[in-house]
DNA sequence: TTCACGCTGTGAATTCATACACAGCCTATC
DNA sequence: GATAGGCTGTGTATGAATTCACAGCGTGAA
């Protein structure tokens, strides 16, 4: 199981590096893989798999060196020359992403933000400027955008993602409940609430 | 493969559904597994399993009538009595769940929302009550409410989860990056928007 | 009537992710 | 110096989800 981590292990990679950060914090210099583990909701054993994907090494009797291992996963998750995002629709969801975001990355950050209605654009939402969808493309070649968020409705989703990829995003994480037609060289991600609210209903009702 | 539907079957059942409930409209009478297959954004075999598992099935020259299927589908999903939710958290992203869900479904709505903010309690939001946090045990029990939405910042969502589940809640959609620590009787899921982006970004990185 | 086509339904194979289980090692203790 | 304990690193097993591949069948055309 060598050579780069999966899907799954990236996503469990970012969790434990925004855990170790608080934990670093607290002054811990140490941590155990029963520790992480307990804390990000996954076995142990599945936190020494992950490590062995980054190449980090713990010792068996202090366990991982918390300052080396947040290192280790910055090294891993992070582009050095940084990642640089754009949101699409300035809703109340794509709201909710750029309050999350602010500037707790230093490697990754919302630089830009899109909408149609006129009295959005120009202004400054959560710490980002907003411009109108006219000046996409223009706005995500200057400003070297690679990863675009979709927070538009269904309708103008296809169309967004093509003019992104277009302008050279490779990564778009899609929120509109719909499958988008892009090119195997693009990595998307979709998160779809209404279905997960469906299905959270469902096994609500199957377990009670 | 007989038994229940997986918690990977029953989301694309959702999804199913609503890309059928569309196509109901404009009249067409059969779908084929790959038609089905395309827009869901999955493989034509993917959806003939699925229909097996709900016990549809088409004919071989017409497809599946998609009426049925879209009973046949609710039939499963649905519980019969209905799915009540609350929304805990009425921030941006509880606003964006609460608008997404205006009225879509028959058989699950949220019906309750709950914030801290004196300011909120007592308006309607999106076409809900908004509640204060103490009113929250006895509105869960009183409405029935099986299903909980934590939408509240990481550092109050686990007392929010233990709440829910002590009045009642069987099933929790869980938007905060920490690991709940909950019954094996509820059924909980979480979505991680921080950690999805980092993995996008990952990702795109890799394939530029 | 016969034939060929295209789709469904499903056993079997494959791929992927997770958990198990233990050898090896380092430290602390006696 | 010897010993015991506990954690890491990893081969192996297990389990889940997806894809492959094809038999069976109903329909429309010749």
């Amino acid at each position: 199981m060598d050579g780069p981590p999966s899907y799954e292990t990236v996503g469990r990679l970012s969790r434990y590096r925004r855990l170790l950060t608080r934990r670093v914090e607290t002054g811990s210099e140490g941590v155990y893989s029963h520790e992480l583990a307990a804390v990000a909701g996954v076995s142990a054993a599945q936190v020494r798999r992950d490590m062995m994907a980054v190449g980090a090494n713990g010792s068996p009797t202090r366990g991982y060196n918390v300052e080396k291992l947040v290192e280790c996963l910055s090294v891993e998750l992070d582009d050095p020359e940084g990642s640089r995002a754009a949101l699409v629709g300035v809703g109340n969801l794509g709201r909710a992403m750029l309050s999350f975001f602010q500037g707790r990355r230093p490697k990754l950050s919302i630089v830009a933000a899109f909408d149609r209605e006129p009295y959005k654009v120009g202004r400054v939402v959560c710490g980002c400027r907003c411009y109108s969808m006219d000046e996409m493309s223009q706005v995500v070649i200057d400003k070297k955008i690679t990863v675009g968020i979709i927070a538009v409705p269904s309708s103008a989703a296809q169309a967004v993602a093509s003019e992104l990829e277009d302008a050279g995003v490779r990564g778009i994480l899609n929120f509109a409940p719909v499958a988008l037609r892009i090119s195997p060289e693009t990595f998307s991600e979709d998160i779809d609430m209404t279905m997960a609210l469906e299905r959270v209903a469902y096994f609500a009702g199957r377990n009670s």
